[in-house]
DNA sequence: CCGTTAGCATAACGATTGTTATGCTAACTA
DNA sequence: TAGTTAGCATAACAATCGTTATGCTAACGG
C-alpha cells in the first residue's frame, strides 16, 4: 500500500471552517467563499465531506464537541472561588460579548435555525443537552438539591440565552443588563437557606 | 390619467408569503418556489417590491406589525381574569406551541438570525422592544412596581423564548416544562406581597 | 369611449450554485 | 527505489439564482 490519510486534516480544516462561519454565518454558506477564504479550491471541501450537507453536519458535530471541551476547561463545578452564581453569570456574560462574541454569534444563528427546524441531526440537540447538565453540575456545587438542579439550571440557560439574544439585536444595554442582574439576582436566590 | 394603484395588494401578498415562509423558513429563501406556491410568476415579487432585499425587509415590517395586532387583541393588560402571572405564562405557552407554532418557529428563526447580526433593519429590534412593553403593562397590571416592571419583563421574555428554543430544538419535554413551571413560580412571586 | 397604466406572464440575461471527471504532484509503504 | 494513493487544482457540468426587457390584458379616469 501507500500514502496512508493524515486523520487530522479534516480536523485542521473545521477549525479554520468555523472561524470563517464565526464572520460570514451559517445560513448563507457557499462553497466557492469559503473556500477561497481557505486558500484552496472547493474540491477540497467536497473531497473531505461528501456534500455541501454532510459537510454542515460534521460542523455542527465539530461545534458540539468543541463546546464540550471549552465547558470542561473552565473554572470547573467547584464553588468557583468563592463567587456567587450571580457573579458567575455576570462574569459569564462579560466574557461572551467580548472575545467569544463572534462564536457566540454565530451559535445563536445555529440555534435559531434549529429551533425552526432548518437544520436536521443530533448535534444541536446534543450541544444543548450538555449545557443544561453542566449548569446543572455548577449549582449542585453552590448548594442547590438536587432535585431542582436541573430544572433550574434549564431555566437559567434559558434566561441567559434569550438575553444575549435581546441585547445583540436590539442593543438596549440598560434594559437587557437590568434584567440580567435580576437573574443573578434571582439565581444567588436558589443559594441562600431559607 | 388612468388606473390607480390597490394599495391592499402589497398587504394581501405579504400575508400570503408569511403563510409561505412559516412553513419553509426565511433562511433559504428563493423567489421562484415562492412565486411559484403563490401561484404567479417571479415578477409579481420584483414588481411590488423593487429586490429581495427590500422583499425581506418588507416581510419583517409586516410582521411586526402583525405582531403588534395580536399583542393588542389579546385579553388586554387588565387582571387577565383572575389568572395568575404563571397562568398566564403556561396558558401562552400551550397557545403558542400548538395552534400558533409555524409562526413562532419562524419568529425564532428570524430572530436568531437577528442577533448573530444578519438580518438587518428597525423592524426585529422594534419587535422586541414591543415586546417588552407589553409585557411589562402585564407586570404592571399584576402589581409590580413600576420600577421593576421592564426590567422583569424584558427577564420574563428572555427566559420564556429561550425554553421555547431549548424545546424546540431538544424536544425534551420534561425537563423544559419542568423549567417553566419554575419560570411561572419565579413570576408568581413577583405579584405577591411580601 | 378613449387613453393610460397597473398588473402580470413569458422569456431571457449573466452570475452563482453544488457537484464531478480529469490529471498532476508529492508523500508514503513495501 | 518503485508503485500506490492521498491531496489538491483546474475546468466543466447542469441547475438555479436574482433581475430585467418586452408585450399583452383588463381596469380605471377623463
Amino acid at each position: 500500500m501507500a500514502r496512508p490519510r493524515d486523520p487530522q486534516r479534516r480536523e485542521e480544516l473545521l477549525d479554520a471552517i468555523v472561524g470563517y462561519l464565526a464572520e460570514h454565518g451559517i445560513a448563507q454558506l457557499s462553497l466557492r467563499p469559503l473556500a477561497k477564504a481557505l486558500g484552496h479550491s472547493t474540491y477540497v471541501l467536497t473531497h473531505h465531506f461528501a456534500s455541501k450537507d454532510e459537510l454542515i453536519s460534521a460542523i455542527l458535530a465539530h461545534l458540539d464537541q468543541r463546546q464540550r471541551g471549552r465547558v470542561g476547561a473552565l473554572p470547573g463545578p467547584g464553588t468557583s472561588g468563592g463567587l456567587s452564581l450571580g457573579d458567575v453569570v455576570r462574569a459569564s456574560w462579560a466574557w461572551h460579548l467580548s472575545e467569544d462574541l463572534p462564536i457566540v454569534r454565530l451559535l445563536h444563528e445555529i440555534e435559531g435555525l434549529s429551533a425552526a427546524g432548518r437544520l436536521s441531526g443530533p448535534y444541536v440537540p446534543k450541544m444543548l443537552g450538555d449545557r443544561a447538565e453542566f449548569v446543572a453540575d455548577v449549582l449542585r456545587a453552590h448548594g442547590v438539591p438536587e432535585e431542582a438542579a436541573l430544572r433550574k439550571a434549564t431555566l437559567l440557560n434559558a434566561a441567559y440565552a434569550g438575553l444575549q439574544i435581546d441585547y445583540l439585536t436590539t442593543g438596549d444595554k440598560e434594559r437587557v443588563e437590568a434584567a440580567l442582574d435580576e437573574l443573578a439576582g434571582t439565581a444567588d436566590s436558589w443559594t441562600s437557606r431559607e
